[in-house]
DNA sequence: GCGGACTGCTTACCT
DNA sequence: ACAGGTAAGCAGTCCGCG
C-alpha cells in the first residue's frame, strides 16, 4: 500500500537530526516565571487568582496582538478580611484570635444591613493571608469566632480571588488598559441610534433599573477578541484495555499527544515502542507527526506549549489529561514541580501561565446543555457532543497498545480536532460564551466553564452587594427569617407549589394561536419586586402588599437587589437582544455578537428564579421562590378568566402560555392590552398552528405550522428510549398528519396511519428488524450498587454486561431488547433476535400510536383490533421482505389476544 | 399461590 | 447540584380469594 504525501513528509522529518539540549537544561527552562505589565493599552482580564509567592491578588490577563498572557500583582495593599458583629474590643479579648499568626488588623466599618434594612456596625477583620480567614481544616480565623447569637462572621467563605474583583469592581472578560500604572477600563460608547433606542426601552422604569442597564451596556457590548488557544489530547498505555487508567498514579506511558493550535498549528508527538509498526492510516494534510524515543522529551514538548498558548482546551482535562501528566511528570519522570507548569486542585487543574479550559465541565452544565445548545447533545462524551454540534466524531479503536503509530495518532488527532473545533464552530460562540458569562458572573473564566449557574448568579449578586456597600447576608439569617414555605406542592416531596397545566381539552382544532408571557419568572421578579430582602421585609406598613394565594408581603419602600438585577437583564434580552440577534439585516459578525449575549441571558434568566428555591444557593430563600410562581399562577388563570369573557376558547394551557382555538385578532389584541394594563405583564403571540391535537394528557400535543413543519411535545415516538423501529414508524405517522390541510383530509390520513401500524405490527412478528431497531436506550442515572431500592429493567440489562466483562458506569446508556423468559430484559450486546417478546412491542406499539390517535379521535383500538384479528386468522400480509417463521411462536403472540 | 389495586421508583419530558 | 409538574412503565406490597 502506498504511503501519501504526509506520510512521506512525517517519516522525512525523521532523518532531520534534532538539535537537542541536554535534558536537565530543557527542564530548567520550563520554570515559570513573570514580570508584572507595565504598560498596555488593551488586555483582556480573564483570570484572577491569589499569588502565595508575593502574598498578592494576580490578575491575569490578555493581550490580543502579542496572543501573550500579561500578569499584574495587586499594589494597592489589598488583603483578604471577613467580618464581625463584635466590636474591636470583644475580639481583642479573644486570645485565641489576637495570637493567631495570620491576622493582621480590626477595622471599624459601617455596612449596610439588607435584611434588617439598616446601617450597621462591624469590625473588619483583616488577614495576612487568605488561608488565614478559611480554607485550612482547622485553626481558622472564622472557626475561632464563638457563634452565638451576637459574635458571628461574615463573608469568610469568599475565594480571595473573588473578594479581590468584587472589590475592585472588575469585570473579567473585559478589555482594560495599563498606563502609568493604573489599570482602568476601556470606555464603551454606544453608537448614538443604539443610545436613543435603548434609553426608549428604559423610560418608563425607574431611575434605579436605568442605572443598572447602563452597567450592563459596556458589559454586554464591549467587543471580545480572538483566543490563541491550543486543543490537547493525550493516549496513555493501560493494563486493562477496557477501563480508564488511574490519572492519580500514572503508571503507564503517555503514548501519544496531540496539540492543535487555533494558529493552525497540528502536532502529534508519538512515544517510540519496540515492534510498533508505522502502518498507514491516512491523517489529514499538514498534520506533523513527530517521534521521540524519550518519553521525558515529549513531556518537555507539552509543558513549552503550556507555556506558550494562553489557552488550553482539553475534553476532561481536569479530571484525566492534565492530572495524568502531571502525575507521570513528578512520579516517573523526575520533574520537580517547579518544572511543571500545572497545578493541581481537588476538582481542577489550572495552568500557570494560561487558562485552562475543561470543556466536559462547560457541556455538562445542564443550564449550557438546555438553554444554549438545545438539548442538540444528549450525552456528555466528546464524541456525542462533537457529532451533535459540528458532526464530527470520533474515531473507532479497539485497543491501543495493538494499534500502528498512524492509527494511534489519528484516532488521538481526532479528538483534539473536536476538542478545538468545539470552541472554534459558530464564530468561537463557545469561547464567546464563556467570555460574556464571566463578565456577566464576574468571575475568572476558569470558574464560568466550571461551576453552575447558581454560581454564577451568586457571584453576580455578591459582586454588586460590595458595588453597594452592603454586607452579604449569611444563608443562615435568610433563613432564620424567611425559610418557611405556605404552599403545598402538587408533587409529594417538593417545597413548595409551583405552575398550572391546564387540562387540555382533547381533539384537534384549527388555527390555533399561542400566546406567552415572555419571560414570566423574571418578568414578575422585576415587576414585583421579588428579593430576598424585600419579601417578608422588616416594615409594619408592607404588610398589606400581599401576594396572592400566599400570606407572604413584599416591601413597597424599597427596590430589592434581584428585582433590579434581573428586571435590568430581563428588559435588556427581551426588549433589544432577542430580536437583535434574529436581525437579518445587520452584519453577520454584529448579529453573531448579539446572539451569544442573548444565549448568555436566557440562561442566567431562566436559572434567575430557580436558584431562590435551591438549597445549594447562597442567597436560598423559599419565600421568593414561592410568590413568584403564585404570582405566575395568578397571571395565567387571570388571563384565561379574560379570554373565556371575550369569548376566546382556551384549549390548553402551560405555566406561561395558552393555546386559543381560532381567536379573531381583535380578541387577541383586547386579551394582550388586558394583561399589559392589569398584569403589567406583556403577552406575545409565539406560535401560530394550522391545527393542533391534543389529548386529555397534559404536557402532550402535537402542532402542526403553515409550512408543514411539525411541534412534537412529551410524545413517546420522540423520546430518547424509544426504540428507533418505532421511531421511524412515528416520524412516518407525523409526515402523513404535516399534510392535512382540512378536516376531510383526516379521512385519508387515518387509512395511511392505519398502514404504517400494520406494517410495524407485521414486521415485528416476521422479525424483520434488527435488534439496533428495537432496543431501548436508557440512561443509567446513577451508579448500579446505587439502586436500592427497585431494579429497573435497564439496570437488569446493566448487570448483564458488568456480569459480561463489560464494565457499565452512571451516566452510560444502556441498549436493551425485551425478551421472552425471565428477567424479561437483554441487553442489545448480548441478545439475539429470536428471543424477542413480540407481544411486549406491540403493546408498547400501541400506547405510543394511541397519545396522537386519541387526540385525533381516530379509534386507534379498531384500528388495532383489525390488525391483530388479520393475524389470528392467519391472514398472512405481504410486507417488502417475508421472512420464514416458526409456527410456535405465532401461537406465542396470540396468547394474549 | 395468584392477580388486581395500589404506591413508589425511575427516566424522560415540559415550562 | 436552578425550580416544580406530568407521563409512562415497572417493581414491590398488600389483600382478597374457597
Amino acid at each position: 500500500m502506498s504511503l501519501d504525501a504526509y506520510l512521506v513528509e512525517a517519516r522525512t522529518q525523521e532523518i532531520v537530526p534534532r538539535r537537542e539540549r541536554p535534558i536537565e537544561q530543557e527542564k530548567l527552562s520550563l520554570q515559570f516565571k513573570t514580570e508584572d505589565a507595565t504598560e498596555f493599552s488593551e488586555a483582556f482580564l480573564v483570570s484572577s487568582s491569589y499569588d502565595g509567592e508575593s502574598k498578592t491578588a494576580l490578575l491575569k490577563f490578555y493581550e490580543p496582538v502579542s496572543h501573550k498572557v500579561l500578569s499584574l500583582h495587586d499594589r494597592s495593599g489589598h488583603q483578604p478580611y471577613c467580618f464581625s458583629d463584635l466590636s474591636t474590643e470583644e475580639l481583642s479579648g479573644i486570645g485565641q484570635l489576637i495570637s493567631h499568626p495570620g491576622l493582621d488588623r480590626f477595622e471599624k466599618i459601617t455596612k449596610y444591613d439588607l435584611l434588617r434594612d439598616t446601617p450597621a456596625q462591624f469590625t473588619k477583620i483583616v488577614a495576612k493571608d487568605p488561608l488565614a480567614i478559611g480554607g485550612r481544616p482547622s485553626g481558622c480565623i472564622r472557626d475561632i469566632i464563638p457563634q452565638n447569637s451576637k459574635g458571628k462572621i461574615w463573608e469568610a467563605d469568599i475565594p480571595y480571588r473573588d473578594c479581590y474583583i468584587y472589590d475592585e469592581q472588575l469585570a473579567l472578560g473585559m478589555p482594560y488598559q495599563l498606563s502609568d500604572g493604573k489599570l482602568s477600563p476601556k470606555p464603551y460608547k454606544l453608537m448614538q441610534q443604539e443610545e436613543e433606542a435603548i434609553s426608549k426601552i428604559f423610560e418608563n422604569e425607574s431611575q434605579e433599573l436605568k442605572d443598572h442597564a447602563d452597567r450592563w451596556i459596556p458589559l454586554l457590548q464591549s467587543p471580545t477578541t480572538e483566543l490563541r488557544r491550543v486543543a490537547l489530547d493525550i493516549e496513555v498505555a493501560t493494563e486493562i484495555p477496557t477501563r480508564l487508567p488511574d490519572a492519580n498514579e500514572a503508571k503507564q506511558q503517555v503514548l501519544c499527544v496531540s496539540l492543535l493550535g487555533s494558529d493552525g498549528t497540528r502536532r502529534v508527538l508519538l512515544l517510540e515502542r519496540p515492534g510498533v509498526e508505522f502502518g498507514d492510516v491516512r491523517l489529514p494534510q499538514g498534520v506533523s507527526i513527530e517521534r521521540y524515543e524519550d518519553e521525558v522529551r515529549l513531556f518537555i514538548e507539552i509543558f513549552k506549549a503550556l507555556l506558550d498558548y494562553p489557552f488550553v482546551i482539553t475534553f476532561n482535562g481536569d479530571n484525566f489529561d492534565l492530572r495524568y501528566i502531571f502525575h507521570r511528570a513528578e512520579n516517573y519522570l523526575g520533574f520537580s514541580r517547579a518544572q511543571i507548569p500545572i497545578e493541581l486542585g481537588k476538582e481542577s487543574a489550572t495552568l500557570k501561565y494560561g487558562v485552562h479550559i475543561d470543556l466536559y465541565k462547560f457541556f455538562f452544565n445542564r443550564s449550557i446543555q438546555i438553554y444554549a445548545f438545545g438539548q442538540r447533545y444528549k450525552e456528555n462524551t466528546l464524541d456525542s457532543v462533537g457529532e451533535a454540534l459540528i458532526g464530527v466524531q470520533k474515531l473507532k479503536m479497539d485497543n491501543l497498545l495493538k494499534a500502528s503509530y498512524s492509527e494511534l495518532a489519528a484516532y488521538c488527532y481526532r479528538d483534539a480536532q473536536i476538542t478545538l473545533e468545539l470552541t472554534r464552530f459558530d464564530d468561537s460562540l463557545v469561547m464567546r460564551l464563556i467570555t460574556i458569562l464571566s463578565r456577566i458572573a464576574r468571575m475568572p473564566f476558569e470558574d464560568t466553564s466550571r461551576q453552575g449557574v447558581s454560581r454564577w448568579i451568586r457571584s453576580l449578586v455578591y459582586s454588586e452587594h460590595r458595588r453597594i456597600g452592603a454586607i452579604i447576608p449569611r444563608s443562615e439569617d435568610i433563613l432564620a427569617t424567611k425559610g418557611v414555605t405556605a404552599t403545598e406542592a402538587i408533587i409529594k416531596g417538593k417545597k413548595y407549589k409551583g405552575a398550572i397545566v391546564v387540562q387540555p381539552k382533547p381533539g384537534v382544532y384549527f388555527n390555533v394561536s399561542v400566546l406567552d408571557f415572555a419571560s414570566l419568572y423574571p418578568s414578575i421578579i422585576k415587576k414585583h419586586n421579588l428579593s430576598y430582602e424585600t419579601i417578608l421585609c422588616p416594615h409594619q406598613e408592607c404588610r398589606s402588599n400581599i401576594v396572592p394565594d400566599t400570606p407572604h408581603w413584599v416591601c413597597t419602600k424599597k427596590r430589592g437587589l434581584s428585582s433590579l438585577i434581573i428586571g435590568s437583564l430581563r428588559d435588556l434580552r427581551v426588549k433589544w437582544y432577542k430580536s437583535k440577534a434574529k436581525d437579518k439585516t445587520l452584519l453577520h459578525v454584529t448579529r453573531s455578537w448579539y446572539n451569544v449575549v442573548n444565549q448568555a441571558l436566557k440562561v442566567i434568566l431562566n436559572a434567575s428564579y430557580g436558584v431562590f428555591g435551591s438549597e445549594i444557593f447562597s442567597l436560598y430563600c423559599p419565600p421568593v421562590a414561592e410568590a413568584t410562581t403564585a404570582i405566575g399562577r395568578y397571571a395565567i388563570t387571570e388571563t384565561i378568566k379574560e379570554a373565556e369573557r371575550l369569548g376566546i376558547e382556551v384549549v390548553y394551557g402551560d405555566t406561561d402560555s395558552i393555546f386559543l382555538r381560532s381567536p379573531r385578532p381583535d380578541q387577541i389584541e383586547r386579551l394582550t392590552e388586558w394583561t399589559a394594563k392589569q398584569l403589567g405583564m406583556e403577552l406575545d403571540v409565539d406560535k401560530l398552528y394550522r391545527y393542533a391535537a391534543l389529548s386529555s394528557r397534559k404536557k402532550n400535543y402535537l402542532g402542526v405550522f403553515p409550512d408543514g413543519s411539525v411541534d412534537i411535545k412529551g410524545l413517546t415516538g420522540k423520546k430518547r428510549n424509544t426504540p428507533e423501529f418505532l421511531k421511524k414508524a412515528f416520524e412516518d405517522m407525523v409526515k402523513t398528519l404535516s399534510g392535512v390541510q382540512t378536516e376531510e383530509d383526516f379521512g385519508r390520513a387515518r387509512q395511511r396511519i392505519r398502514e404504517i401500524v400494520r406494517t410495524c405490527y407485521v414486521k415485528l412478528k416476521n422479525k424483520e428488524y434488527t435488534l439496533e431497531d428495537l432496543a431501548f436506550n436508557v440512561m443509567l442515572g446513577k451508579s448500579p450498587d446505587r439502586y436500592t431500592k427497585t431494579t429497573p429493567q435497564h439496570l437488569k440489562a446493566a448487570t448483564q454486561l458488568s456480569s459480561a466483562g463489560l464494565e457499565v458506569v452512571e451516566g452510560d446508556l444502556i441498549s436493551y431488547v425485551k425478551v421472552y423468559g425471565s428477567p424479561g430484559v437483554k441487553p442489545l450486546q448480548l441478545a439475539s433476535i429470536n428471543e424477542v417478546d413480540t407481544d411486549k412491542y406491540m403493546d408498547y406499539v400501541e400506547s405510543t400510536f394511541d397519545q396522537v390517535l386519541d387526540a385525533l379521535g381516530l379509534e386507534f383500538n379498531e384500528i388495532l383490533g383489525i390488525v391483530r384479528l388479520e393475524s389470528f386468522f392467519g391472514i398472512t400480509v405481504p410486507t417488502r421482505k417475508p421472512v420464514e417463521r416458526e409456527f410456535e411462536e405465532e401461537e406465542e403472540v396470540e396468547e394474549t389476544g
